[in-house]
DNA sequence: GCGACAG
DNA sequence: ATCTTGTCGC
């Protein structure tokens, strides 16, 4: 990966982003999917889990792929984004909305991992991260519930930031595609269900880190 | 030159 | 993300 491979990329990022759509299209949402990876040498173990509003386990599964783009800093969608991209459509339950480790809007240019796969599969999606990459904040949550606002170079809001559990740091949770900001907080609080980390998502890096043991 | 840097 | 032990607390 070279400074020249990686402006292209970042040219990508440019244009996908203008396709990202901040509005809420859809009617109910009743089905909540939660994906996650982990690694293991070369190999991917890609993990979905789908909820429905009372918590209760729709669809769990496990895909393996190999790994070919390594991670680099605001270019993490290179690396897992196909790797969703291509298990996702294999799940038997469409889901309402997808959550995914990373960022979504809040990144430099407003195209994280979130956005990339939500743009690609016209699908929505929301990005929740556990560290800050591009963003300001107004203020550092310090109460459950209580949440600060994400804001980007432009001093524009692209998320929240949230803590969602009394002893562990905050969530950051910006739209992917498809979804509003404001949606896209009350959604994954909605979700929240005594750990830091929202239902859908904490299952899913559970049953992906499950699979690294077989 | 130094520190930061989603997963 | 992954490599890794013990420890505090519900």
């Amino acid at each position: 990966m070279d400074s020249t491979e990686l402006a292209a990329l970042r040219q990508i990022q440019r244009k996908m982003s203008n396709e990202v759509r901040l509005t809420n299209d859809f009617k109910d949402l009743n089905l909540f999917c939660g994906c996650d990876v982990s690694y293991r040498d070369n190999r991917a173990f890609i993990a979905f889990v789908t909820l429905d509003q009372n918590f209760y386990v729709i669809e769990e599964r496990i895909f393996t792929s190999k790994v070919t783009f390594p991670y680099i800093t605001s270019f993490f969608a290179f690396r897992e984004g196909p790797l969703i991209i291509q298990h996702f459509p294999k799940l038997e339950h469409k889901p309402d909305i997808l959550f995914i480790d990373g960022h979504g809007i809040a990144h430099p240019e407003k195209m994280g991992l979130a956005s990339y796969v939500g743009v690609t599969l016209n699908f929505p999606t929301i990005g929740i991260a556990k560290k800050n990459l591009s963003t300001s904040l107004s203020e550092y949550p310090k109460k459950i519930k209580e949440k600060g606002i994400m804001y980007n170079e432009e001093q524009k809001i692209v998320g929240y930031i949230i803590k969602t559990s009394k002893d562990s740091k905050p969530i950051y949770i910006s739209p992917g595609n498809l979804i509003s900001i404001e949606s896209a907080a009350a959604i994954v609080l909605r979700m929240v269900h005594g750990h830091k980390l929202p239902e859908p998502s904490r299952r899913a890096h559970l049953l992906s880190r499950q699979a690294l043991i077989v």
